[in-house]
RNA sequence: GGCUCGUUGGAGAAGCGGCUUAACUCACCGCCCUUUCAAGGCGGCAUUCACGGGUUCGAAUCCCGUACGAGUCACCA
């Protein structure tokens, strides 16, 4: 099923702007974007903005900020244009109007003139009858003379499709084998809107089939869309190209994700504000679903790519871990360079207050790289400095009861003392003052370090404790010992 | 309810009839290292693959049924 290809493989992500890029729809873009350049196809970015009342004004932008952020770069779409274009439906109102034309003229398609309300009574009836309920295709016996009258008395229409019945409508799935639906359970549908849009079915089909799409991969609500789409194929005598449908990313209960859900965060736009790198994020996104062959977690792009397949997409939906996604992230930031981290630090920084337009980059590259190894996210960066900025330390329980321990006033007072009398106050010569303070009270370890500590940052835990002292300053060191030793 | 899909540990998952006494990663729990704190290293964590039948010399892997979960049933995509 997969390996070479005869033609060029085409692929598109196809969103409707109607609201922010979510994780889902990453997902989704990536696997789009792995296996077209996998196979050294075109990847292709299309907009679905059929439905007008749900269209967003800066939806769009929005969608390509957020792959640009991920370095999905489409070959082929909207902004960057292509042979097929345009591409979005909007733009392309004219090219489904001549499609509806032939399929209307050749009768595989007929107006529908049923209101709201009559549509409503038909599902009511089937309800109250215990029948599955599918639209009963009255329209379909029209008489172009009865079509006339109600055309001329205004009456609003809409195109249906007419479903051929006792057929079985089947493909070969990528990643879940054939599956097949009987047309006998799906009644005539909507394929033109009262407002003469096309719907979703219509136009995605139209739209793969004229750019000649080869694979179409989205997530698994489109099933059941599928054999409807199939069936517009067929009526227009084209090929159906490959479909794979991937798994659901599903919630700690379980259930879809849906956008207004907030036990996770959804929006590719707030990890990026949060400081996540994309490599993390993508790399995270391709393990949800997809497993590669080997032990290996940790993927660059060009490795995700080289060992992408469909056949190893898991049926299954994956519940989002963000304590998985955290840990990944880490490990990239880890081995990113400092300076990038340190520009993706500075706006928390500068957010938090605690530093202004003008600083001093050398200070915060250092107090960036105290933070590195151990952040999860950048964001981080500003509860985890919290203490070099503040005037007061707030001393929780535990603080306080490091504090009172009995090698606390000696070894506080005496470190005081040492490091007034620095000629040079450098992590190297806190650490050798620590060493003399050892010396001089006797107490070593944890009974020497975490007041220390304390004292000066009003943490149990932290890191690097002479960094940390020399970042915060003589000054501001001596102070808070100080406090602590007269309170 | 109909249709469709799924079910391996807390999470992501490997496994494709014998090589599995079920990989690997996250989380969690220990230990080690570090005179503190992290990072890191090491080890523990499913006698069992939703359940019940069947096929087979042999099944997490094949078949059937049941249960449970999810998706979808729009003039939304």
């Amino acid at each position: 099923m997969e390996g070479v290809f005869p033609v060029t493989v085409r692929l598109r992500f196809a969103p409707s702007p109607t609201g922010h890029l979510h994780i889902g729809g990453a997902r989704t873009a990536l696997f789009n974007y792995l296996f077209t350049k996998k196979h050294g196809g075109t990847y292709i970015l299309r907009i679905e903005d059929t439905d007008l009342t749900r269209n967003k004004e800066n939806a769009e932008q929005g969608f390509m900020n957020g792959f640009r952020w991920q370095g999905l770069a489409w070959d082929e779409g909207v902004e960057v244009g292509g042979e097929y274009g345009p591409y979005t439906c909007m733009e392309r109102l004219d090219v489904y109007q001549e499609y509806i034309n032939k399929v209307v003229e050749s009768g595989a398609a007929y107006p529908c003139y049923c209101t709201e309300a009559e549509l409503e009574a038909e599902r009511e009836a089937a309800i109250a009858n215990n029948e599955v309920y599918k639209y009963s295709g009255k329209c379909r016996h029209l008489t172009a003379d009865e079509r006339a009258a109600l055309d001329a008395e205004g009456r609003k229409k809409t195109i249906r499709l007419q479903v051929k019945p006792d057929r079985v409508y089947k493909w070969d799935d990528m990643i879940r084998d054939t599956i097949e639906f009987e047309s006998n359970g799906i009644g005539d549908f909507v394929i033109v809107k009262s407002d003469g849009i096309p719907t979703y079915n219509f136009a995605v089909t139209v739209d793969d089939a004229l750019m000649k799409i080869t694979h179409v991969v989205r997530g698994e609500e489109h099933i059941s869309n599928t054999p409807r789409q199939l069936m517009v194929y067929e009526a227009f005598g084209w090929e159906p190209p490959l479909f794979a449908h991937l798994p659901l990313i599903l919630n700690e209960t379980g259930k879809k994700l849906s956008k207004r859900d907030e036990s996770i965060i959804q929006f590719i736009e707030q990890y990026e504000e949060l400081g996540y790198l994309p490599e993390a994020v993508n790399n995270f996104l391709a393990l949800l679903g997809w497993s590669p062959a080997g032990e290996q977690e940790i993927f660059t792009m060009d490795e995700l790519i080289e060992q992408f397949s469909f056949d190893r997409v898991s049926k299954s939906g994956a519940i989002f871990d963000t304590n998985k996604l955290n840990w990944m992230n880490g490990q990239y930031i880890k081995a990113a360079d400092l300076d990038r981290i340190v520009d993706l630090a500075i706006p928390h920084l500068q957010k938090a207050g605690y530093i202004g337009a003008d600083f001093d980059r050398a200070w915060v590259a250092e107090l960036v790289s105290l933070y590195k190894d151990g952040m999860l996210y950048v964001a981080e960066i500003a509860a985890l400095s919290e203490m070099f900025f503040t005037e007061e330390v707030a001393y929780d329980e535990e603080a306080k009861a490091v504090l009172a321990e009995e090698s606390a006033p000696a070894v506080l007072a005496a470190f005081r003392d040492k490091i007034a009398e620095l000629e040079e106050y450098t992590a190297d010569t806190i650490k050798g003052a620590l060493k003399d303070v050892q010396k001089e009270t006797g107490f070593k370890g944890a009974k020497l370090f975490m007041p220390t500590r304390v004292a000066a940052t009003g943490q149990t835990h932290g890191r690097d404790l002479n960094v940390t002292l020399y970042l915060l300053g003589r000054d501001k060191v001596i102070a808070r010992l100080n406090n602590i030793i007269e309170a």
